[in-house]
DNA sequence: ACCGGAGCCTGTTAGC
DNA sequence: TGCTAACAGGCTCCGG
């Protein structure tokens, strides 16, 4: 599942190959993938438009363009971007496609269909909720406390929370949990200064080891070109249910919190 | 404030 | 072997 370090790994690649170049048509056959404003809406406002900067909020790509407007799109589970020849054949998942002025196009292709595509004037308008860049300079573990600050909820839901923290998703929170020695059900307010830093170096540890492996090919998600991450085969405990800890040897466990698939090790994670 | 559950999707997998 | 049912998961919305 596309998050922080995949969405970060997919804007990358695509930088060269989109920015600079104006989008001349949209190709959609699946309306719902078009969040707002309507496709008939999206396919007479964009052509035209040329994409400045290609950059990550969250989880979300963020295409600048010349014009007013910008152009967001979210992967959501299985969603894979790619620019191509534009007389390729089009994979049979994808449902959106932006047609680009040197005869290639970028393909949304989402096989769940749970991706979505906004047009904004205000990027606000899709973005304002969300909370801070864990990765940014000025995320200090200060600023992580305050983000937790007051909440009796459990550490696992709370970092899945895109208005705490922007961009952690499940294989992430499990592994900065792990990282951290927290346990997923531990209560927020109850942590102590030490294990606030613990959590703070922990999230932006995993987050940039993601990156640096280009991100974790454990279900749908592949680069932009095809190739698989290798996040995966660095995860300590995500979908390790049964097998052993690699610090103590003890099998990882695998509970439901805030109905996601929570791994863990009970003896590390306190 | 917080939690649980349904809904959106479809390919994969577990179970009979 | 072949079928059905459950499952996964980001996010939103609804009800308790």
């Amino acid at each position: 599942m596309p998050e922080l370090p995949e969405v970060e790994t997919v804007v990358r690649a695509l930088r060269p190959d989109i920015i600079g170049r104006a989008i001349i048509g949209v190709w959609n056959d699946w309306p719902r993938h078009i969040a707002r404003p309507s496709p008939a809406e999206l396919a007479a406002r964009l052509p035209g438009e040329r994409v400045t900067a290609l950059d990550r909020r969250g989880k979300y790509l963020v295409f600048a363009l010349a014009g007013p407007e910008t152009l967001i799109i979210h992967l959501k589970m299985s969603g894979h971007l790619a620019v191509v020849d534009a007389d390729r054949p089009r994979h049979r998942h994808v449902h959106t496609a932006f047609a680009l002025d040197d005869g290639r196009e970028l393909r949304f292709r989402d096989m769940r269909k749970f991706g979505k595509v906004y047009l904004v004037r205000e990027a606000a308008e899709v973005l304002g909720g969300l909370g801070p860049e864990p990765l940014a300079d000025d995320f200090t573990p200060a600023l992580l406390g305050e983000r937790l600050a007051g909440s009796k909820r459990a550490l696992k839901p709370l970092l899945l929370d895109q208005s705490r923290i922007a961009g952690i998703g499940n294989i992430y929170a499990d592994e900065a949990l792990f990282a951290a020695g927290l346990h997923p059900e531990r209560r927020a307010h109850t942590l102590g200064r030490a294990e606030l830093h613990r959590l703070h170096r922990a999230i932006r540890a995993v987050l940039a080891l993601g990156i640096a492996r280009e991100g974790a090919s454990i279900d749908l998600y592949v680069k932009p070109d095809g190739q698989k991450g290798d996040m995966q085969n660095a995860v300590q405990v995500f979908r390790r249910t049964g097998y052993p800890c690699f610090r103590c040897g003890r099998p990882i466990e695998r509970v439901v919190l805030g109905g996601r698939s929570t791994h863990f090790c009970p003896h590390c994670q306190s």
